[in-house]
DNA sequence: CGGAATGTTGACCACTGTCAAGAGCGGTGG
DNA sequence: CCACCGCTCTTGACAGTGGTCAACATTCCG
């Protein structure tokens, strides 16, 4: 299938005929090194683009140089949404790989999506399931232990590749170098470096040579904390009923019934 | 103005009769009590929101309990736009205060997209412009310090107090504890309190009993490194422009430089 | 065969979290 | 009117996660 189709179809089924409009709207292919900026922080990009091969990312550079990995990119993501209706981009892409991408004008994006509402509709849950992407990353960051966040990232990473058809069962292509997750985590190279060797003795991973391979999943989303759901896939087990208190109270429970807990000894 | 016309007019002009349109679909009104929950993540909602009054947030609770706040709402905003196409919700909306909100059929906005494209296009850039947004908060938590974290966030909620017309110069009301500052910025209460002690000792803010007053707006914004170009706000400052290179050649090239700098003495 | 990028390790320490207690303040009910 | 209670803010002591710095090992590539 030609690869804007398949991208867009996990957020939409999309007739022959739309499949057929997105075919003739994306015909132009670019081949870029790794360390190659896709999308910079200010422009006003005419296209947007299917990562066909190679990984990426979204970033931010701070005024101090550090930078911050706010998304990744792996084949069959769409980027740069953000251009469509926006005539600033606020974050840069990059490539972390050498990379193949497929450039989509977005004057055109933009035509098809008026022409054809569930085409419209496919491109807003795009966009939606990443800025959900986001919040999840946001509390990962903010709340969880470099072990934590860890696990959790490379459980997205590993789901997502697998949704895309790039995984081996758990094992995966991840040619990602210990410092871009450390840009990502908010962490330092040498704290990556560290927490996956712990990943590794505590068997739940094999990671290196841009390879990943998950030796013990279950474990590893719950060191992670990791819930699919909001990559939009549909969430593989049950989920539990939330019970219907305001979160405050609810907080305030636990940590009475914590308290308590402690106390029994 | 109606509140929703006046909720999306920033994001597109709109036409009047576009306006019109607008206050037909979003009649009933809504008081909710502090702690409330308007928004469930799970839920599948039928209304989206915009904020009349009060304060809210958009948070996600983890397994143990802690919340980061991921999103602030305040007087003006639209909440829940990806209820619009996306049927399970993968964070929470709750109020921080009493609050009056408008409730907005997601079905009628849907549709009034549909019939009208540039108000489609407005829905568009609010949703693109939260997103930017909570990338821009990522890098906050991921790369900054206490201190800089926080005068960033107070920056964030300055700028869009006085775009909403709430703010009396840099002062304006911002009835929010220490704690739920704290859930935001990804630090304990404790840490927060020292750190506002901070800010107000550097005279750069004061900020208490509901209010917040900017006592010296370059200082934080400096201090918090904020750009508010993410906000969709036109930059009051020229934008630099960034060198071209390549992230990782400029970031090697930035620590070398300061390298040179600390062997000077 | 070098040289650069990446991964690894150790020593040290600072920022931030945790725990605990107390102060100030406003609301509520007797 | 006052006492009480809960919430928020404040402060101190202490601990620990993770940052910094620096060196070395290893791999990859031209």
């Amino acid at each position: 299938m030609h690869p804007l189709p398949r991208a867009l179809q996990p957020f939409g089924p999309l007739s022959d005929e739309e499949q057929r409009l997105l075919e003739e709207v994306a015909v132009t292919t670019q081949r870029v090194g790794a360390d190659h900026d896709l999308l910079s922080e200010g422009d006003n990009p005419s296209h947007c683009l299917v990562m066909l091969d190679g990984f990426a990312c979204d970033y931010r550079l701070l005024a101090d140089g550090r930078r911050q990995i706010v998304a990744f990119h792996v084949p069959t993501s769409v980027c740069g949404l953000p251009s469509l209706f926006l005539n600033r981009l606020t974050c840069s892409t990059g490539t972390l790989t050498p990379a193949t991408v497929l450039r989509v004008p977005c004057a055109a994006m933009r035509a098809c999506a008026e022409h054809s509402p569930r085409l419209g509709e496919a491109l807003w849950r795009a966009a939606l399931v990443e800025a959900a992407a986001s919040r999840a990353w946001i509390a990962n960051i903010g709340q969880r232990t470099a072990y934590q966040r860890t696990a959790n990232l490379l459980c997205e990473l590993v789901s997502r590749l697998r949704a895309a058809g790039l995984a081996d069962g758990f094992a995966c292509p991840l040619p990602l170098t210990q410092a871009d997750l450390a840009d990502a985590l908010g962490l330092t190279a040498v704290q990556v470096n560290r927490t996956v060797q712990q990943l590794r003795s505590d068997e739940l991973i094999l990671f290196g040579g841009g390879v990943l391979a998950v030796r013990n999943w279950r474990a590893l989303r719950r060191a992670g904390g990791f819930d699919p759901a909001y990559l939009g896939q549909p969430a593989a087990t049950t989920r539990r009923k939330k019970a219907a208190v305001a979160p405050r109270d609810a907080r305030r429970a636990l940590r009475e019934e914590q308290r308590v807990q402690a106390q029994r000894p």
